[in-house]
RNA sequence: GCAGCCGUAGCUCAGCUGGUUAGAGCGCUAGAUUGUGGAUCUAGAGGUCCCCCGUUCGAUCCGGGGCGGCUGUACCA
């Protein structure tokens, strides 16, 4: 029991779903950002930056209201009693933007956009409250060609930071497909909407649960581990029949083409006019595929990708990791997609009252980047650290100062040691930064006009075989003394025996 | 949101049927070594035992509520 009297000390810690990105992670993110803008600006689209809080009425859907504001987004009242938004997607603020720049804009209007956005709901793995995205979205487009460029682009995308051909998909389907589905199996009108849904997402749950879980889920409801019960959607058992075959349409033997998977689902929903009309927009796509040369290997026509209600109008997609992804105690971890768009063309009529097609894709790069990480996949360690001048006497701070300048000046990362402790603990410094160099003047090294040098990655190396201490140090392995005016060309050699240029990249 | 499990130093965890000063390993800071990274030895710093209420002479331990974490499920714009 504490006697002292209260003091208020906060505890540090960062909000549940939000993290800090230490320099690794700060710089693969980069990177993968540079890579992703990169195919995107190859597509032809062009950068756009919108604010990261909207007006919570133009974002929609998520009205906060006095009871519970926070659902979903996270809100907030501005000083005239407006509720602002921050932004839970990128694809709302660009509906916002193309109504409110309508008439300036060239049609179609191609733009891509990162950063982050946030969403106030349960995290999990590669989930975050605060995540970045990458989005492209054509907007006035109304042809599929626009969608089969989107899926294309995807696949590049994935390719291009470093994913394999194979190991992931595209994966596309057509809303039209299924609303033919659900036409075909007496589920069409507007008394059968909340049953639709409920179809839906038991439809999209087949990857997870397999056949037997979506029958349970059309049918009477299914338990789960915990013992929660997720009622059913209370279809009849020809009805269930009808939609599983659907659903197991696309795959196995049936699928070696995507013709063959898009044949066998126009036997099921052919019939249907909104369902012919999703496969012969698929049968467009397809061709358009076959003419880029993307075959089955990158994308596929996948009937259990929905995608969410209420919100996306024709073709579907989302890129899937196929591989399986471990956590650090070799548990496999779901992830869900890491990519996803589709056509909606009722966002900017929400604002314009005229309806305007539009077709996007967006990237979830830090859910992404969680799964390279876990698998090691992720490049941490692409930039070199700085060479480090030892301070070894406050009364010469100027003369270090010279130093580092003069490294900077070649264009060596160099940073002088900035911190009160005395040699030995600036060289643990130097050696806990990765600094490759370490450079010493000290009384001795003035007295004769020189510096020391210490090359930390090969005496590194050279430490493993020597075990006495003593020996250690007074051996003074790996460094050299060479004339003061020798400094920079004598750290470039030392870089350059270890292959690093300039300090500032790795070869 | 719902369900299950969990919550003790920076990290991984001990802890007596509820009893006075709560421990270890690793890590951290420093000394041994007038100016040298690893190893070794030594010392030091670091804890409202998640929070609140209750039971009790007394709670890190028991009960209730809350918060947080993990897993499953729901949702996923």
């Amino acid at each position: 029991m504490s006697k002292s009297p209260k003091t208020f000390r906060p505890k540090a810690r960062v909000p549940k779903g939000l993290r800090d990105l230490s320099a690794g992670m700060v710089r693969a993110e980069l990177r993968m950002l540079a890579r992703i803008r990169e195919v995107y600006e190859r597509y032809g689209f062009d950068p756009l930056e919108t604010s990261a809080i909207e007006y919570a009425d133009a974002l929609g859907k998520f009205l906060p209201d006095e009871d519970r504001p926070n659902e979903g987004v996270f809100s907030f009242q501005d000083d005239d009693e407006q509720w602002l938004s921050l932004r839970y997607d990128l694809t709302a603020p660009l509906a916002r933007y193309v109504a409110e720049n309508y008439d300036g804009l060239p049609k179609p209007f191609r733009r891509y956009q990162t950063g982050s956005v946030w969403r106030n709901e349960k995290p999990g793995p590669g989930r975050f409250r605060q995540f970045t995205q990458f989005d492209a979205d054509t907007v006035a487009a109304p042809g599929v060609a626009a969608d089969a460029e989107m899926c294309m682009m995807g696949a590049d995308c994935l390719e291009a930071l470093g994913i394999p051909r194979g190991d992931y998909r595209i994966r596309v389907n057509n809303r039209k497909v299924l609303d033919g589905l659900l036409e075909t199996i007496g589920l069409g009108g507007d008394a059968n909407e909340l049953t639709r849904a409920t179809v839906l997402r038991s439809i999209d749950k087949f990857d997870k649960l397999g056949r037997k879980g979506v029958e349970l889920l059309l049918g009477t409801g299914r338990k789960d581990e915990s013992g929660d019960f997720t009622k059913g959607a209370g279809l009849s058992p020809s009805q269930i029949t009808a939609v599983a075959d659907y659903v197991g349409s696309g795959l196995g033997e049936g699928a070696t083409t995507r013709k063959r998977v898009l044949e066998s689902w126009r036997k099921i929903v052919g019939a249907s006019a909104i369902g012919a009309e999703g496969i012969d927009e698929l049968t467009e796509m397809d061709a358009l595929f076959e003419a880029a040369g993307y075959g089955l290997d990158r994308i596929e026509f996948n009937s259990w990708i929905v995608r969410g209600l209420g919100y996306y109008t024709g073709p579907v997609f989302e890129s899937d990791l196929l591989f399986e992804v471990k956590d650090e105690a070799g548990n496999p971890v779901r992830f869900g997609s890491v990519g996803s768009g589709g056509r909606y063309d009722g966002l900017v009529e929400r604002f314009k009252g005229v309806k305007v097609p539009a077709t996007g894709f967006s990237i979830g790069v830090s859910r992404l980047q969680a799964a390279l990480e876990l698998l090691g996949k992720l490049d941490l360690e692409a930039v070199a650290a700085p060479v480090v001048v030892l301070t070894l006497d406050a009364a010469r701070m100027a003369d270090y100062q010279q130093m580092v300048t003069e490294l900077r000046e070649a264009g060596i990362r160099a940073e002088m040691y900035l911190g009160g402790s005395g040699m030995k603990a600036q060289m643990k410094y130097a050696d806990r930064r990765g600094a490759p160099v370490a450079v010493i003047e000290g009384e001795d090294e003035r007295a004769t006009g020189e510096i020391t040098l210490k090359d930390l990655i090969l005496g590194s190396e050279m430490s493993k075989e020597i075990a006495d201490n003593t020996a250690w140090r007074e051996g003074q392995p790996a460094q050299v003394s060479v004339p003061r005016a020798r400094l920079v060309e004598e750290v470039k050699a030392i870089l350059a025996r270890h292959g690093l240029h300039s300090g500032l990249h790795r070869g």
